[in-house]
DNA sequence: CGATCCATGACTACTCATGGATCGGTGCGGTAGT
């Protein structure tokens, strides 16, 4: 399969007359068999990366998107371009256009198929896309693996058996942000072998970075306030709480901004409609929780504010790249206060049920082979709470899933013993989601450059302070990188008396922040590290 | 963990301080009821 057949069929089909070269770099690896593991920002083109490929590879693709709205989207982006058939099977559709959709798919006309994670959990489902032997497997908005996955849509995580019993098409996730971690999260969890990553850069030169201090909460939504009044949009607003969408869309309505909110607890039809006024320019300004903002492209969005930190580097990174697609200037200011990490705290703390993994352990025990579906029957807890549960079992080792169903660990302690393991584990998670919080306090902390920091965060290194943020706008110390001692490079091994082995994320000023296996994210003080000599080269 | 709400109590007629309880995000799917 050549290069030119590619740019050809973009052409035919789509209309595309240029592909960028990571495009072409990832679409390579797909026709050639290999799995891929793409980066790179929303409206750099991502879906065509599956689109064009699909066309050429026998048989169909299946496309996993975790929003039913994206489905629609993207089926109907492809009627409209039209490529070769498309359709989506949901709970949104009635049973019978569902029926219809398969029913096209077997016969063979359907070239691109779009389900959610949860239809790939039932057996039906499965049977129906084995018979036609899939030859491409995409999951897109792929970083749901790993924020979503350990815990609020389980069946994230369970994709790569889904990717086994379907023979193994090859596997192509994308996604628009992922830190190592994020990467390493969704390589192992799909199941990718010797993938091909393809990063597009992500820096944003146009966007200029800010963060400011609230002392009390009454002093930081004045400030807020103010600051987005005094602009004039379109923006969007950031917040913890579905409370304060409402309360801060009110307010700012009251000011003469044209606001609304957005969250997950509004009628499906008020959320169609913001989102719908906002893209048309009806609006100046959406007041969100994160439920707003996969999916969406609109290019002139010119400030994202956020009057509340975000749990994570990777969430933040998300949410502020809405900001200036079109390559004009745009604002992204963060009003940081320390008591946001108390919420945060809240939202990762998710308490394992002990007696279900105790009596999942006790059932796999007695049943090898048992299958996720029969657990579910069994035992008095949801399909979510079981699905979870196997997880959390098979990430501390207790129990493997395989094609032939769930089965106890060659050397599994008693289902007893298990309930402590399982215990830990999930212990083990939540310091690595709290540490996560923890990097976003130093985000608003950081001494030096902001783009460097944050860019560092997602492994790429930045030579000079940008001059774009405010840290740089404020005369930054000249720290180059040249004084990084090599045993500190990001990426570097290391080992610490406490924690145990870690890599080196990067060094900010005179901190060090390293990954650690089993604690997450740290932040040493480089003279306390060079004194105490409690971290050698791993 | 922290903000907020509400009841209670102190102390004095209106208000404030204190403490316990409660709440806080993201979506799928399927089912009940108009």
């Amino acid at each position: 399969m050549t290069t030119t057949q590619l740019v050809r069929t973009a052409e035919d089909v789509f209309g595309w007359t240029e592909l960028r070269p990571e495009q072409l770099c990832a679409m390579r690896h797909v026709l050639d068999g290999r799995d891929a593991l793409v980066v790179m920002p929303t409206g750099a083109g991502k879906s065509a990366i599956y689109q064009v490929p699909a066309i050429l590879l026998d048989g169909p693709t299946v496309v996993v998107s975790p929003l039913v709205a994206l489905q629609r989207d993207q089926v109907a982006a492809l009627r409209a371009a039209g490529a070769p058939a498309a359709a989506a099977v949901n709970s949104a559709r009635s049973a019978e256009s569902n029926e219809d959709a398969w029913r096209d798919f077997a016969a063979g006309t359907t070239e691109y198929l779009f389900l959610s994670p949860e239809q790939l959990a039932n057996p039906e489902v499965l049977d129906r896309l084995d018979r036609r032997r899939p030859s491409l497997f995409v999951v897109d908005e792929a970083h749901c693996v790993s924020s979503w996955g350990h815990d609020f849509r389980p069946d994230y995580l369970r994709l790569r058996d889904v990717v086994e019993r379907l023979g193994r098409p090859v596997v192509l996730a994308l996604t628009a942000t992922a830190s190592g971690p994020v990467r390493t999260d969704v390589v192992e969890h799909l199941g990718l072998r010797d993938p091909a990553v393809v990063v597009a850069g992500f820096d944003r030169p146009n966007l200029h970075l800010a963060v400011r201090f609230g002392t009390d909460e009454d002093d930081r939504t004045r400030a807020v306030t103010q600051w987005v009044t005094e602009r004039s949009g379109p923006g969007l607003l950031y917040v913890a709480t579905r409370k304060d969408a409402e309360r801060y869309a009110t307010d700012l309505a009251a000011r003469g901004v044209r606001a609304a909110a957005f969250h997950a607890g509004m009628k499906a039809a008020d959320r169609k409609q913001v989102q719908d006024d906002f893209m048309a320019d009806r609006l100046d300004l959406v007041a969100a929780t994160s439920a707003f903002g996969m999916g969406i492209d609109k290019p002139d969005v010119r400030f994202v504010v956020h009057a509340a930190t975000p749990g994570s580097l990777d969430a933040y990174y998300q949410e502020i790249g809405r900001a200036g697609r079109d390559g004009e200037p745009a604002e992204v200011v963060l009003f940081h206060r320390q008591e946001d990490q108390g919420l945060q705290r809240f939202l990762t703390t998710r308490k394992p049920d002990l007696a279900c993994a105790r009596e999942v352990a006790g059932l796999v025990r007695k049943q090898p082979g048992i299958t996720l579906a029969e657990l579910t029957d069994r035992v008095e807890h949801s399909r979510r709470k079981v699905t979870s549960t196997v997880n959390l079992l098979e990430s501390a080792e207790i129990v493997r899933i395989t094609q032939d169903g769930v089965r106890y660990a060659d050397d599994g302690p008693t289902p007893a013993k298990a309930v402590g393991l399982v215990e830990e584990e999930a212990e083990r998670q939540l310091h690595r989601d709290r540490s996560r919080v923890e990097v976003m306090r130093e985000y608003a902390g950081t001494r030096g450059c902001r783009r460097r920091f944050l860019l560092g965060y997602f492994g790429q290194e930045l030579d000079e302070p940008c001059g774009h943020c405010d840290r740089c706008d404020d005369g930054l110390p000249d720290e180059g990188s040249a004084d990084v001692a090599t045993e500190h490079r990001p990426d570097a091994e290391v080992r610490h008396e406490m924690w145990g082995r870690g890599t080196v994320v990067q060094q900010d000023g005179d901190k060090l922040m390293v990954l650690f296996d089993e604690v997450g994210y740290k932040t040493l003080s480089l003279a306390a590290v060079e004194e105490a000599g409690v971290l050698s080269a791993g």
